[in-house]
DNA sequence: TGCGTCTTCCTAAAGGTATTAGGCAAACCG
DNA sequence: CGGTTTGCCTAATACCTTTAGGAAGACGCA
């Protein structure tokens, strides 16, 4: 009997497929499992638990993210870089919900602080240079933005804005342009 | 042996409170019959299965939550009745995070056509036409409002602002006035 | 009050997921 | 090529879901 090969590496990314395509809450040990077509039990050999797999798919969209984030905001201020960034999210997000929704688990303060989730913080602050925003009106734009792209997005791919008119793209547009008309239109005094 | 006195009501109820205190995605039929001391089996005959038991929790929710913000916005316009809106979303959130969760599932289309997510809807649009917006910028309004509401909720849910200044229930205000200002800085020409 | 019916809750059973313990054999390494 | 490590397996336990069919409480009507 050959060996499957199994690596943690090569199960967290079959994982993040799963994810996307089944949906990130019905990926399961058993699931990647038969993927591999292998016994249940053999994953425990690289995976601690099911919170783990879980877990360690959620920092691969993390990384991803950020990884593409960055890219996109390269060269970019301003508002340029306000609507790279959140292109990133959106398309991410639609090229891969499972992932995206992985990226949204709640992780324990270490390993959330280890993580990229502390990139796209950083990112963000990187964004909001381009606007004149001392604190505390920085951390609340912070909070603000994540707030908007994770609630827009979470609602479209819910499929909260099929089926009516205007397209949601359009939505979109003019919602990041008024979120950089608010940003730039609050200097702090 | 006395009966249980099980009804879909009783059952609906106590599962928005188990939601409430163990998470929505931690319902369960077995906690729920564990609950009222009863065999899993016997809640089937008053619960077509597992998610028709999480779809009448989210159906309940989203009928306090309607009736809430009705009341709130009772005698209320412009920025006055934003923040009412706003406020019943995540003082309901903060009290009853199940439920709230619950709230978000995906209902199917005939579902949440019969749902209090219509009021919703309506709430939202009238609580808009304090401000001057034509289509389609009411229409990208509604879904800016959302979009923010629900993602900020959920990130404060998540205990995304804890552990960090300033307070979220000050990023709370001052997103809302300049939610304000944006909405009626933008009137359509 | 008593009889029949309906409903409620039960036992039983099958199938899926998670997790641990312990074994055999493949792969690697000297 | 023998010994050790490691990978994948069998076996077992436990929990959740769902269906089938049975017994006894509750209810209605004579």
């Amino acid at each position: 009997m050959p060996r499957a090969g199994l690596t943690t590496e090569r199960l967290v990314r079959a994982g993040a497929e799963l994810a996307d395509e089944v949906g990130f809450d019905q990926v399961t040990v058993s699931a990647l499992a038969r993927r591999f077509d292998v016994k249940v039990a053999s994953l425990y050999s690289h995976l601690r638990n099911s919170q783990d797999l879980r877990t360690r798919i959620a920092l691969l969209a993390l990384e991803e993210l950020a990884d593409r984030a960055a890219d996109a905001l390269a060269g970019r201020a301003g508002k340029d870089a306000l609507a790279a960034y959140a292109d990133v999210l959106r398309d991410y997000a639609r090229d891969h919900p499972g992932r995206y929704a992985a990226a949204r688990l709640r992780l324990d303060p270490e390993t959330a602080a280890a993580s990229a989730g502390v990139r796209h913080a950083q990112m963000t602050r990187a964004l909001l240079r381009g606007y004149d925003l001392a604190e505390p009106d920085q951390t609340h734009a912070v909070r603000l933005l994540g707030s908007v792209f994770h609630g827009y997005i979470s609602l479209e791919l819910a499929g909260g804005f099929s089926h009516s008119a205007p397209d949601a793209s359009e939505t979109w547009t003019w919602i990041l342009d008024r979120l950089d008309t608010l940003l730039r239109g609050a200097p702090t005094p």
